[in-house]
DNA sequence: TATGAATGAGTCTTCATTCAT
DNA sequence: CATGAATGAAGACTCATTCAT
């Protein structure tokens, strides 16, 4: 059981790593300062510094955090998933619908970034490891006749980036459409793709 | 014609337009430093406000001059090919050709960005124009029922992110295949989809 | 007799100045750090607080403290010695040997100080007394046609700096030779200039 | 010849640096501010830092500039003094006066230092070549008998040690002696000793 | 026009001190 | 009494922008 030191500093941290996010979505990295971090999460800046030993570990915390949290979704409904068409559909609703629940989070990935460094690449290895699941289902069903043949390493990604522009059209403005609207859509595109023998013309 | 004082101050925007590009490139906007830009452009400090009020002012200048060269040079090509299967090709490898002889740009667009706040919109701005050439091909398309019905929009987006998520992929470190290939590959995905009924499953 | 209370209370005062002395000597006061003093204490942060107002103020206590125990040894071993020459023999050796003892309190006073801006003068105060003992004895001494004549006071001040640069000598690096040696060579050093005529030549 | 600009640069530096010194000395290293400094150098806080790359490094110029300043000065009074006695004399006069002349630094040296870690046993430095000029002249004196065996090292750097006493206690208040009489005094005392067989009391 | 030295607002980080438990 | 989490004032350093030459 945790002690009440614990709980408390699970608390601290979670509340700066929540301020932070919200910060710097809005401000990006270099404009998020810390006065505005401490504020928004309700305590002294110094305090900040008990929990990280600074603005950078804080940002690597929330990309840590939510990253981990996005990938174990993201995995466990590919998985729960039976079908290759359904495990298609399960990424981009899980991808489409976590996006939505973490705005702020998809709008530092999306935008900034300074120096960190890291970033772009990082967002990479999050998403490598669902990908390569989706690539795997292609590459069994493939081998199964269910679909055509086709790279599934390669069209596992470009499934990651439809999914991801449509992510970030939604961010850019209210869309007129949901989430599992946009999924259907991807998935009834791709499907056409791999269902089919590609450059067979339609008559 | 253009006087010599417009020569020489044409001169020195695109100086510092390149070299901004550069040191962004490098180092994100917010660490991409005046000096440095300033020393790469080989004038001093100084000058640079003779032709830019800020440095935000050079950071747009360099959006808006790349982009429109993107958005002219992808829109020929567009133009010129005939067939809407040809437009989509001819879409997708202008972009991959574009990012490959204009990596620095797109390093910019791919990665940072401080907070200057516009620039994923703008990025959407240029691309807008070229994705709504390309949905009106779809459309009309889809109207001769050369291809199955889909949403012209959406489709044209959708082109759109697979193209640019694998030109992050190739940005991210040298790959195996050349632009050509990688655009016939995208064009080969989507044709298939395009030119078949959905759902139909192979037997 | 002492109340429990006061036996615990002078021992955590004891704890703490001889933590800060420790950490001040290792440190220098600006960097010794409040939280490394309690640590080394044995006791938290908050507690040192019930105890000294400041740290300035457990800097003077550690000075008050030392400075009283070293102007008392020394007073003694002055007063112990019957002639003048043991009497000067008496302090240098005293001092050197006080400063092998408490190397750490040395090592404050020589170097650091932050701006407590008392130490300096404070250093001379302890030093006063002994030293006025000192000069009171060779006084006698010149009167009495034991020695040659001499200021007593500046004669005891030029004692005191020899003994002194020799203590801060031996701090630097470890020495080949002993408190002994060293107070004996000091002695001889001063009392052939006490015990002779001054400018009488050699031959 | 020097550029109008390496002359500002010189000017600026030179500014920066006694201006430093007048700070630190009133108030120490560690609070020594730098809006402080720059107040007193009447330029503007960033301006410092176009000419040091961080507060340490001004600490050290300081340091660097009057300790060469001091040593030049200190030996060539030395080497400009013929006899041991006029050289010991030329010493002990040297050091007097340029503490005089340069109290603010002294102070520095006699008082504070933070943790900059260097100040004392540089300040052994500076003087180290002094003393062994000091030491030479001893140990040739002595092999000539024109003084009594004594270890030459030792011997001078008890006279520095005199010296440096003298000049602190100089330094604490006004003192009623000219450095020219405490010069003759110390030489005085040191030549009586030298002068003679140690222990030969007086009748 | 061109220069680059000067400026000073803006931020992260440290740490003595306080105070609720 | 004891604790140690919380506080926030203080200070070094950066760099976009200005301006005298």
């Amino acid at each position: 059981m945790k002690s009440k030191r614990q709980v408390v500093s699970e608390f601290r941290r979670t509340a700066i790593v929540d301020a932070a996010r919200s910060v710097f979505a809005r401000r990006g990295f270099a404009h998020g300062i810390m006065d505005e971090i401490a504020k928004e999460a309700g305590i002294a800046k110094g305090t900040i510094y008990l929990y990280f030993r600074s603005k950078t570990e804080i940002y690597k915390a929330i990309l840590d955090h939510d990253m981990k949290a996005l990938k174990k979704s993201t995995l466990e409904r590919i998985d729960a998933a039976k079908s290759l068409r359904d495990k298609i559909g399960a990424f981009t609703l899980a991808r489409l619908e976590n996006a939505e629940a973490r705005k702020e989070f998809f709008r530092i990935m999306d935008s900034d970034q300074g120096n960190v460094a890291l970033t772009r690449s990082q967002y990479r290895d999050w998403l490598r490891e669902p990908v390569h699941r989706l690539a795997s289902a292609i590459e069994e069903a493939s081998r199964q006749g269910e679909i055509r043949r086709v790279p599934p390493e390669k069209v596992a990604w470009i499934i990651a980036d439809m999914t991801r522009g449509t992510i970030q059209r939604r961010l850019l403005g209210p869309s007129d459409t949901s989430p599992g609207e946009d999924s259907a859509f991807l998935l009834g595109f791709v499907w056409a793709s791999l269902a089919n023998e590609p450059d067979s013309p339609r008559a």
